[in-house]
DNA sequence: GAGTTTGAAACT
DNA sequence: CAGTTTCAAACTC
């Protein structure tokens, strides 16, 4: 999402601009995205009275100037999670588990899931000192009303509404990217001199291998924006190997670094060309590590994450680990907003644009046609994850395509991406030993699928 | 549960 | 910008 210059600080309170909020798939399966240039897709999603419900969410006048949305995150549903008015006594957390355990503590912080996967429970503060007032309060910083903590003296309620404006704005003259995520999800980079992991760690005594860490705790590798002495928190180092031998939950987490990777980069995110160039190797300006996975957002954040297809998940171990949060996983730019319907129905186009190509040619080829449906059939079956039944994300089917098809991408990457970036149709080239109906119809669906993805990156930068 | 360690935030 | 203090979480015993 573009970053527009921050508004003047007369406006008290900025909001985020939520796609999530009602644009998860309903019960219908009827999902809401807007995909220009596909008339026929969006004719189908306007049918859908979500999708209406997403323009006039977008059309309506905001009390806010555009573009200051990512300032100051709403507090976390005000309307639906009643602010907290008195400070209930409530008993002293558990003692915290050992290293290897996770604790109640950490499944506490972690925002807990029910079993339908709708957010139960924010994270809980302990302030005692700063009002949960300040930066050094998880929920202040996360743009939530305490609610349920332990906290004491806390002005982070409803009541006390007025001086939570002043010291937020205030904040935010100093850094207005004080509020947002910490390990921000953002997929244009983080080259704004923001907050968090956009400007690293300056860790010095734990190695970034304690969740002293904000890098490690996120289970993300150091950078070469941190500023942290004797990192162990970074690929190759033996310390590291060491925990992920007895955590594979960290091992995991670089795999899934690499598969976002590979999937941002699939749908064309130009904006973050450091990321992806710190794909494949780099020495950091620190020195610290060469040939790093891709720096990646790893969050535990999974209660306002509803499920989304570009959210990778890869299936992990059952071991609780205090080292990954109960439930981590990455949260692409357009979770939320891109559904299983909105994939099948787009592989349904294809199938039938494929056809159409195919008839047009007078060359039907049953085999050319089977080659379309068994792309349908394919990703209905990669919907089924192995071991849950769950749905796989289009973004992991996306990546298992690109491992079993590799005659679709072996060709030079930055020459298509500059075919998606000029809007020109792909052209294919008849390499793979493919006739000509299969070139057409190869060409049909690339430039099918560049002008889906086009869509979807307009559409989660707006 | 109390005390210590740690590093980010805040302050000077 | 650097050094110091404050703070709350993480961690140890």
């Amino acid at each position: 999402m573009e970053q527009i210059e921050a508004a003047p600080s007369a406006v008290p309170v900025v909001r985020h601009l939520d796609f999530t909020v009602n644009y998860n798939a309903n019960v219908n399966g009827v999902g809401s995205i807007i995909l220009p240039e596909h008339s026929q897709l969006e004719s189908k999603f306007r049918a859908s009275s979500q999708l209406d419900k997403l323009h006039a969410r977008v059309r309506s006048p905001s009390p806010l100037p555009l573009g200051v949305e990512t300032q100051f995150p709403p507090p976390k549903s005000p309307t639906s999670v009643t602010p907290r008015l008195a400070h209930p006594v409530k008993p002293k957390p558990a003692l915290r588990s050992l290293m290897n355990k996770e604790s109640p503590k950490s499944r506490e912080r972690c925002n807990i899931e029910q079993k339908d996967g709708t957010p139960k429970k924010q994270k809980q503060c302990n302030c005692t000192k700063s009002k949960c007032l300040k930066l050094y309060c998880e929920c202040f910083t996360s743009g939530s009303y305490c609610d349920g903590c332990n906290c004491t003296g806390c002005h982070n309620i409803i009541e006390h509404e007025e001086e939570r404006k002043v010291v937020i704005d205030t904040i935010l003259e100093r850094n207005r990217n004080a509020f947002r995520p910490k390990i921000a999800n953002n997929p244009h980079g983080a080259t704004d001199g923001g907050v968090g992991h956009n400007k690293g760690c300056n860790c010095k005594k734990s190695g970034c291998l304690k969740r002293y860490c904000e890098c490690f705790q996120a289970n993300i590798l150091c950078s070469d924006k941190c500023k942290c002495v004797d990192c162990k928190n970074f690929e190759g180092s033996e310390e590291r190997k060491a925990l992920c031998h007895e955590h594979p939950a960290i091992s995991m987490t670089y795999i899934r670094q690499a598969a976002n990777a590979v999937i941002e980069k699939a749908i064309g995110n130009t904006g973050n060309k450091s990321r992806n160039q710190q794909l494949y190797s780099g020495v950091t300006s620190n020195g610290q590590s060469t040939n790093r996975f891709p720096r990646q957002q790893e969050i535990c954040r999974t209660s306002d994450a509803a499920y989304s297809p570009l959210s990778v998940n890869l299936s992990e171990p059952t071991t609780a680990s205090p080292l990954r949060p109960s439930k981590s996983s990455y949260r692409s730019s357009l979770a939320g907003i891109l559904q299983l319907q909105h994939v099948e129905l787009f592989c349904s186009q294809l199938v039938k644009d494929s056809a159409e190509v195919a008839k047009t040619l007078s060359e039907i080829n049953e085999t050319d046609v089977n080659w379309a449906k068994r792309l349908v059939v394919s990703s209905h079956e990669d919907f089924k994850d192995d071991q849950n039944g769950r749905p796989l994300s289009p973004g992991t089917l996306a990546l298992m395509c690109d491992e079993r098809d590799t005659t679709f991408m072996t060709a030079d990457n930055s020459s298509k991406v500059t075919e998606l970036n000029t809007g020109t149709p792909i052209k294919s080239t008849p390499t793979h030993g493919l006739n000509q109906l299969e070139v057409e119809q190869e060409t049909l669906v690339l430039t099918r699928l560049r002008n889906f993805l086009n869509g979807l990156v307009t559409h989660g930068r707006i």
